[in-house]
DNA sequence: CTTCTAACA
DNA sequence: TGTTAGTA
């Protein structure tokens, strides 16, 4: 079949099909005219090819086992366990970075609230007073 | 009309 | 990734 067809079978666009061979993920055949050639086989790749994108691997790491996983099962490829980790690793790390933002964020509310505390007269959505200065509305 | 490559808003 | 140009 030719791009356009698997294109419709997968719901992968026609660019992503030709990123996913550029990233050695497929490796279609040609015909004369050039136009791109794939087995039937195809098909399932692509899905097992978009199944790892969504989990977040890269096209590096599932072109590591990709071949593996076609033919076998999950399980019995042992170059996939790993990829598994760093992810769930990479993950960790980007939880903390955002906790840590989070905790800042959390900081300066405090901040502000105890500020207000302090000093009554705070504007409010909805106060009337001076808002003719406004550059919407 | 479909596909191809390369490049850019 | 989408889109587009100019072809084959």
């Amino acid at each position: 079949m030719k791009i356009g067809e698997l294109s419709r079978q997968t719901g992968a666009s026609l660019r992503s099909l030709r990123y996913y061979e550029q990233q050695k993920l497929l490796a279609p055949m040609r015909t004369d005219n050039g136009y791109r050639e794939y087995s039937p086989f195809a098909v399932e790749q692509v899905e097992t090819i978009r199944f790892y994108l969504n989990l977040g691997f890269t096209t590096e790491q599932i072109a590591g086992f990709l071949q593996c996983v076609l033919q076998n099962k999950e399980a019995f490829c042992r170059d996939v366990l790993p990829v598994y980790e760093t992810k769930i690793a990479e993950l960790d790390d980007q939880i903390r970075l955002l906790a840590r933002i989070k905790s800042n964020l959390e900081d300066r509310v405090r901040a502000i609230m105890e500020e207000r505390g302090q000093s009554s007269p705070v504007r409010m959505k909805g106060d009337k007073r001076n808002d003719s200065d406004r550059d919407d509305g």
